[in-house]
DNA sequence: TATAAACCCTATAAAAATTATAGACTAAAT
DNA sequence: ATTTAGTCTATAATTTTTATAGGGTTTATA
């Protein structure tokens, strides 16, 4: 399952992927407007704008605007951000990699191949899915 | 990520698949072999076996084996065992549905619609691969 | 230029989930 | 009888996630 700061994220995108036309949009309306916490909120839009999807003002008048396309913005890219990897062991992530403790020669691991074609076909999933796909369910 | 307990019961399914000409194996030479601690790995096989994936028997020369075809065993029915959801929201989880407090209508949801097909395409690859596939890249 | 609005940033607290351990109990072999 | 090995439930320890707090910086505008 994906964190709630994943979710949130997706649905924070989702509602400035909405509001393109307006030039900004405030964390708080955003927050108001799913029952979210303003401040765990921030933290979130703070990390989507660093990764560089999002653009900020600040000051009176500001907020967040969407930077990218929605259609240049894949699940993948907000899960790892948010969450981490998307493979569902350590040593068959692409992006977090690190050994199994309890595997004595992943060359030879059947959960270890297994889990990587798992990986493969998951992020096929994941890549093809974008911001514009949950736009258009809306 | 899977949990270190679906890791762990993947372990301990592919060492009783490795072994199934012996007529038991100890929780003992599973958590040795692997590293793992004995009474962790021992609450796991207890619910394989609540589940009807191993037998065992108790006392001297008692043990665990398995009881079903490796090809019967899909990485959906341990993960959902042992980490519970595969859908990546619970509204959209088949087996662990709960509504998203910060969806107002889920029938107008974007990112419902599309966790719904992610769901289904990643419901087709775990049901796919198997203990069997496993054992085959051992 | 003072003021209020709004994002920036880091730290820490609270809560929840995961991981691990403990110990008494039952069943079976010898 | 004794030893071996799984059964079961409770609880402790650890880690991760979720949430909060609060001072800082920038900007519009009166």
């Amino acid at each position: 399952m994906l964190s709630k700061k994943t979710k949130y994220a997706l649905h924070a995108l989702t509602y400035l992927g909405k509001h393109r036309e307006n030039k900004t949009v405030l964390i708080q309306d955003i927050a108001e407007e799913h029952g979210i916490s303003h401040k765990f909120l921030e933290n979130i839009l703070l990390e989507l704008r660093k990764a560089g999807y999002l653009g900020s003002k600040k000051g009176k008048g500001g907020g967040y605007y969407l930077i990218k396309e929605p259609k240049d913005i894949p699940l993948s890219r907000v899960i790892r951000l948010l969450d981490g990897p998307i493979a569902l062991l350590p040593c068959v992530s692409l992006n977090y990699y690190e050994p199994c403790a309890e595997c004595k020669d992943q060359a030879h691991c059947g959960i270890n191949k297994v889990m990587a074609q798992v990986r493969d076909e998951t992020l096929k999933i994941l890549e093809n899915k974008t911001l514009e796909d949950i736009l258009q369910g809306e």
